[in-house]
DNA sequence: TCAGTAATAGTAATTATTACTGATAATATG
DNA sequence: CATATTATCAGTAATAATTACTATTACTGA
């Protein structure tokens, strides 16, 4: 893979933040240093460190994609209503895929992904102050 | 909720699949029942039915969106080569979230995802007999 | 039965992402 | 160091997935 200015400063910014953004999020980011990089030079480089697994892409039910520089495996929160996106404090573990069934020899497994959706506090205390 | 005719089918449908379908596969599969019935109507039926809780949406990091009818917590393996989705054939059990902490009392907790990637048998055995 | 209104079909618009193309610049090799 | 090779880039067009709009239809409760 080789270095360019562009996927070097698109690594940093994703490294640089804690808000998983998505592809967009990047650019705009990326734009302060380099004004006229292009938008489909970023989601290039964030699928192709995805591939390299530098990065991660986080599981969604909805909206765009969004990026997290930590590949160490840890879970999300979602917000439904403002679709805040915050990793999760604390382990979860799970019950361990049987490595010797022949579901699991049949499969070659890569990633494990979970998500917990809920309300975040800001948007809990929004809607018992001010309900519609 | 209204009972309407295209509901009731699209549901049916869903229903009546293990393969997790999106929503322009229910919407060719409806059209063999209604043959008018308009996507939008399929879209708006779908996430209407997931606000409900009837069905789920599942979560995914590529691709279009994917129903499905069984809302009884469970997890699913998605193959990243041809985009199958299917049941985990296990349990998969958390340590539970502490209800107890300052994190979970601040939220409001709806739904757990977990999805686990990797190559499925198919596409396994294929790129064992026929590398490029 | 019928008024009120949620839901619909058909279509247009939006959003997110990918593909294309000629130009640019990172690397390997002499 | 010079330069050939080719991955990568910017800019733009195209595609895919989903949502919004609007006039019409058909559930449902009274």
């Amino acid at each position: 893979m080789r270095q360019t200015k562009q996927r070097r400063i698109i690594l940093e910014v994703l490294r640089g933040t804690v808000h998983h953004p998505s592809a967009d999020e990047v650019y705009h980011q990326v734009r302060q240093c380099i004004p006229n990089i292009s938008l489909g030079t970023v989601y290039r480089n964030l699928e192709r460190l995805v591939q390299d697994k530098v990065i991660r892409k986080i599981v969604n039910t909805q909206g765009q994609g969004r990026f997290d520089a930590n590949i160490i495996p840890h879970g999300h929160f979602r917000c439904v209503k403002c679709h805040l996106v915050e990793d999760l404090p604390f382990e979860v573990t799970f019950t361990a895929i049987p490595e010797n069934s022949s579901w699991y020899r049949a499969r070659e497994i890569c990633e494990v992904h979970y998500e917990v959706t809920g309300i975040c506090p800001v948007c809990k205390s929004k809607s018992q102050l001010a309900p519609p």
